[in-house]
DNA sequence: GTTAGCATGTAAGGAGTTACATGATTTT
DNA sequence: AAAATCATGTAACTCCTTACATGCTAAC
């Protein structure tokens, strides 16, 4: 399993094109309707991501089927799809559990595809990230112990919502994690009909909205 | 009023160092103390950032009076100051209200210098980081209503999670912008009581939040 | 007497960003 | 016919990361 390191922006694309096949513009939509609230990818990156990873091997241009016109000189949307290599690749990222996938950088995206990682992989994720948490929160408190140091209020404010917002993931992991246990490395399945909701669900607790 | 622009590094170096002067390490540790929850530089970023600071004469070596050791051969603490020209620059930084001071990459430094900020950028600069931020909960609503594209659970939990941080912290900045209304210019003193809900998430992930 | 923490750096490079450039198609 | 949106790209650049390299000093 030879420990690779993927950007941000590559395992969405291919996490992406491995559900179904697309072209450039759409993706991206695809992409920032993914991960919004995290950040935000522009053409200036997708494009090149797009070529290198077609460069690679990874993707391909698929032999396009638009039904209605394969007319004259029109620029045409180029449909990418995941080649064999790709999908190895993916499964490959997929499979692996460590501080890239933990990270505030990656971890978004990387849960993000849980759908389609092995759920002892899942689990070692979310516990990574909350440990990851957790020291931050315990360096904070320390830092905030030894206030000699003269703080001015928004310094304050800055730190308070900020450990307000970790503490709030952490007590979001533990959701997680409690109810990835409970569901005992059962395959998340979700065969295309429909979901029964229910068996599963994470998280979205009924009454509380908010804290 | 030369629309400069700096890296979060930079400028978080440039206001520590207003507020006194400090050798790398300790830079290091106050800098991770201040912005530990959005994000962590380490001593490969910070030194080059320093040589550079110094290059452009902003900062400089203080003649250091340690007042124990200056015996042999140690390697000695370096102790910066900001120059003259280093303080009319950061002055000129912190009176800037442009995208920079809003994205989510800037505003959690940008914000912790808001006591050194005049009340109407601090202002400016709460307003268009609450209207980026509702931006996006617009775009993330618009995407949720053509809900098309089928989404699996761990995709939605994301979305919904992300959703809700952002919606949090727009909680935050009208809270925080109501205060600074209040205080009409006046500088800044402590909010009463303060907030008890209050968290958003200012940075770039799941718990924080980014772009 | 060895780990942990203090203290300072460099070289190489990665992952996107910004600004620009172009043209087709749909909507108003 | 103008404006918005779809659609694809490149060149130059920036900011920061990673891995490495060094040595001193205090604590256990």
């Amino acid at each position: 399993m030879t420990r690779q390191r993927a950007g941000v922006l590559e395992l969405a694309v291919l996490g992406l094109l491995h559900e179904t096949p697309m072209h450039g513009y759409e993706l991206r939509k695809r992409l920032n309707a993914l991960l919004g609230a995290f950040r935000a990818f522009g053409y200036g990156s997708l494009y090149p991501c797009l070529k290198d990873l077609t460069g690679r091997g990874l993707i391909a241009e698929e032999a396009f089927a638009e039904p209605a016109k394969p007319l004259a000189g029109r620029r045409s949307k180029i449909v990418y799809r995941l080649t064999a290599e790709g999908k190895e690749y993916l499964q490959d990222l997929l499979s692996q559990a460590g501080p890239a996938s933990w990270e505030d950088d990656g971890f978004g995206v990387r849960f993000a595809f849980f759908g389609q990682t092995r759920a002892d992989i899942r689990l070692r994720i979310l516990e990574g990230r909350r440990s990851r948490l957790e020291e931050r929160v315990e360096a904070f408190r320390a830092g905030l112990t030894r206030t000699r140091e003269r703080v001015d209020r928004y310094t304050l404010e800055l730190q308070r919502h900020g450990l307000e917002s970790v503490e709030r993931e952490v007590r979001w992991l533990n959701e997680l994690i409690a109810s990835e246990r409970q569901a005992g490395g059962e395959p998340p399945r979700q065969p295309r009909g429909h979901t029964p909701d229910g068996a599963g669900a994470p998280a979205t607790r009924p009454g509380g909205g908010s804290e």
